[in-house]
DNA sequence: GCATGTCAAGTTGTG
DNA sequence: CACAACTTGACATGC
């Protein structure tokens, strides 16, 4: 059972990219120290690095099985620094291309065979909307790199924001449908938009999701720092709207590290609050994922779980 | 061995 | 105008 039950709801609990009990250490590089290399050991170095990840991959999916935990967001950092302009790779430049590829291939398999669901959420560089054409450029890279590992992977969900404002939301909007026909259609169908907590809310995005096709995820703590008059209840029901039948639908939560009262309700906390849990949520008449954005990974997953289970 | 400084990228908001 | 915040630890380096 990977999914928490409340009743007839089933609610699949996320986990984002990292543990910090579990023997799961994900590798990591930085492209400074690679130039410093010969392409022969930079790729051998990048190569093992790969390989460790993606077996790190499978441990946090035994890891997740374990716990009851439903879903996993894989780390956009799973091959550092792929799309560098200067020390970028490609997976077939490696030593260990097949092992690596099989290995993600289990990972996939373990995952459907568990019913765990995995996604993706590149880093706010990936910036579709951008009025820059080069940011729009390297944001296509990106998004075709996180889609080479979606596929392996089997990952579903590729999910970005909007992006920034420019002056104004409405052509920002605009550029975002523009730009986002220069995505291969199949990196297409993975893309969810989720509302941020600064700039656009499910209000601003439900019409250009509806008319595109794409998935809205509603993050209720985004919403409450950046609201739009609509009530949770309301907001949630307009996310549903976007995603179609069959189709299991994504939210995120976490809870502000220093309070709802302070300056900064933006940062994290280590756990969710469960006040902050929508009570609305527990009435829905449909299954959805709950991604939980909270510092002490693993353990707010676990902790979140028993504490709706009262 | 341990502490420290560094790390590709965009955009907004604050001081 | 400069810098921190999103996230975020892990790594290489230097003592």
């Amino acid at each position: 059972m990977v999914t928490g039950e409340i009743g007839k709801l089933m609610i699949r609990f996320g986990l984002c990219c990292l543990f910090v009990n579990e023997p799961v250490r994900f590798r990591t590089t930085t492209a400074s120290y690679l130039k410093k290399l010969s392409r022969k050991s930079r790729l051998g170095k990048l190569s093992s690095i790969c390989l460790e990840n993606s077996k790190n991959l499978q441990r946090a999916l035994i890891s997740a099985k374990r716990m009851g935990i439903g879903a996993f967001r894989i780390s956009s950092d799973l091959f550092p620094v792929y799309t560098h302009p200067e020390t970028g790779y490609h997976l077939d430049d490696f030593p260990d291309a097949e092992h690596i590829r099989k290995t993600l291939r289990e990972a996939g398999t373990f995952a459907v065979e568990n019913n765990i669901r995995l996604s993706f959420h590149p880093d706010q560089f990936i910036i579709i909307s951008s009025p820059r054409n080069e940011v729009v450029a390297n944001s296509v890279r990106d998004l075709i790199y996180h889609f080479m590992l979606a596929d392996l992977t089997g990952a579903e969900i590729i999910n970005i924001h909007l992006g920034g404002r420019y002056g104004s939301k409405v052509d920002s909007i605009e550029r975002f449908r523009r730009n986002f026909e220069k995505l291969p259609s199949a990196v297409r169908a993975r893309i969810t938009l989720e509302n941020d907590d600064i700039s656009y809310t499910p209000s601003d995005l439900h019409g250009l999701c509806m008319e595109l096709g794409i998935p809205l995820v509603y993050d209720v703590h985004h919403h409450r720092c950046n609201p739009d008059g609509l009530s949770i209840e309301a907001a949630t029901s307009m996310c549903l709207d976007t995603w179609r039948k069959g189709k299991e639908p994504y939210f995120h939560i976490s809870s502000p590290r220093d309070g709802w009262n302070s300056g900064n309700k933006k940062s994290h906390a280590d756990y969710i609050d469960p006040g902050d849990f929508p009570t609305h949520w527990l009435k829905l008449r449909r299954n959805f994922t709950l991604d939980v954005e909270a510092k002490a990974k693993e353990l707010a997953v676990q902790r979140l779980m028993k504490d709706l289970r009262v």
